[in-house]
DNA sequence: GCGACAG
DNA sequence: ATCTTGTCGC
């Protein structure tokens, strides 16, 4: 039951920008917060740095009080204005913060935390451990047909691309979109999975830049669209993060979950798939040290992303070129 | 003070 | 990822 729950919720439609500004809208007048503390009204402190990132793109500053938001120090921290941070301290001394030197006097009475929120961070980590759940190391270990994934980005705009590739056939899609979440250290999977999902056609084995079981939940990117989509499916990373290492074998307390196979590649599996088979698998289809189908769908997203998404033909031709 | 924080 | 308003632990 609690199963069927989960199923329901895969918050691909999630718009966390919007319930983001909702709560700086919370901050009353008088009062201030800390990146951090919005991070926790989110669900997650880890979130403090995708905050400030959020704010920086804030569009309607008349309604949303970016200004009352301050580092956790008492600082006041930076702002995106042509008078920098110095507007920032205007508007606070003008709803009656003292503000000395750049730090507020007295911050803790001036400090607002009692935000309204059903935290959502903390809900997707339960779906990211029900993903995790559902990975299953076993599987066919050929695969015929392999998709690569990438995404490239602008403020609230992204270029997703899929290369696919059978036989001595090469196929390549892009496609863009708006953007409903921000970069968030661990929540990888709810910025891009969208994307994967809409450009996905059937394949063997999805290729994904990112992690997959090599993940603080077990539940990174490729393991989210493996589970989901129910195909085999690798994650290719180029950091190295939240894990321990033993030779090229990486292990997230205790238990292996991905192979260093070069310097800045990290092999993870994503579903279908396990440790060893993961990395040989991508270990046979590089081509100048990268696994080509990958290395392509980066090229077509950037590039899009550069033009603006224009129509700048980078073709199947190239593709066969560099395979 | 410096590094860690998948992209 | 892009060129950018953090926080914590060592
Ligand atoms: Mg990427």
């Amino acid at each position: 039951m609690l199963g069927s729950i989960a199923c329901s919720m895969e918050f691909e439609d999630f718009d966390l920008y919007s319930y983001f500004y909702g709560l700086v809208k919370q901050i009353p007048e008088g009062y201030v917060t800390t990146y951090g503390d919005l991070a926790q009204a989110l669900g997650d402190p880890i979130a403090a740095r995708a905050v400030g990132y959020m704010l920086s793109i804030n569009e309607d500053p008349d309604t949303i009080p970016c200004y009352r938001v301050v580092l956790h120090d008492g600082t006041v921290g930076n702002y995106t204005h042509p008078l920098g941070p110095m507007e920032k301290v205007r508007r606070l001394r003008a709803d009656g913060i003292p503000v000395v030197d750049g730090m507020i006097e007295n911050f803790d009475r001036y400090r607002f935390r009692d935000f309204k929120t059903d935290q959502p961070l903390r809900k997707m980590q339960q779906y990211q451990e029900y993903i995790a759940r559902k990975y299953s190391e076993s599987g066919a270990g050929e695969f015929r047909t392999v998709a690569a994934f990438d995404v490239s980005y602008e403020e609230r705009r992204a270029f997703a691309s899929m290369v696919i590739q059978d036989g001595s056939t090469i196929e390549a899609y892009v496609i863009s979109d708006g953007i409903n979440f921000p970069y968030i250290p661990g929540y990888l999977a709810f910025r891009e999975f969208r994307f994967i999902k809409k450009l996905y056609r059937k394949a063997d084995l999805l290729l994904i830049d990112g992690n997959g079981i090599l993940h603080p939940r077990f539940a990174g990117l490729a393991t989210h669209a493996g589970v989901l989509l129910d195909r085999a499916s690798i994650g290719v990373a180029k950091h190295l993060t939240r894990s321990t290492r033993h030779q090229d074998i990486i292990y997230m307390q205790d238990r292996p979950v991905g192979v260093m196979i070069r310097k800045n590649m990290i092999v993870s599996p994503g579903n279908f798939i396990d440790v060893n088979g993961s990395a040989d698998t991508v270990r046979k289809m590089w081509n100048d040290r990268y696994p080509w189908p990958l290395k392509l769908a980066h090229q077509l997203s950037t590039r899009h992303a550069e033009t603006g998404g224009r129509v700048s033909e980078y073709s199947i031709e190239s593709a066969h070129e560099l395979h």
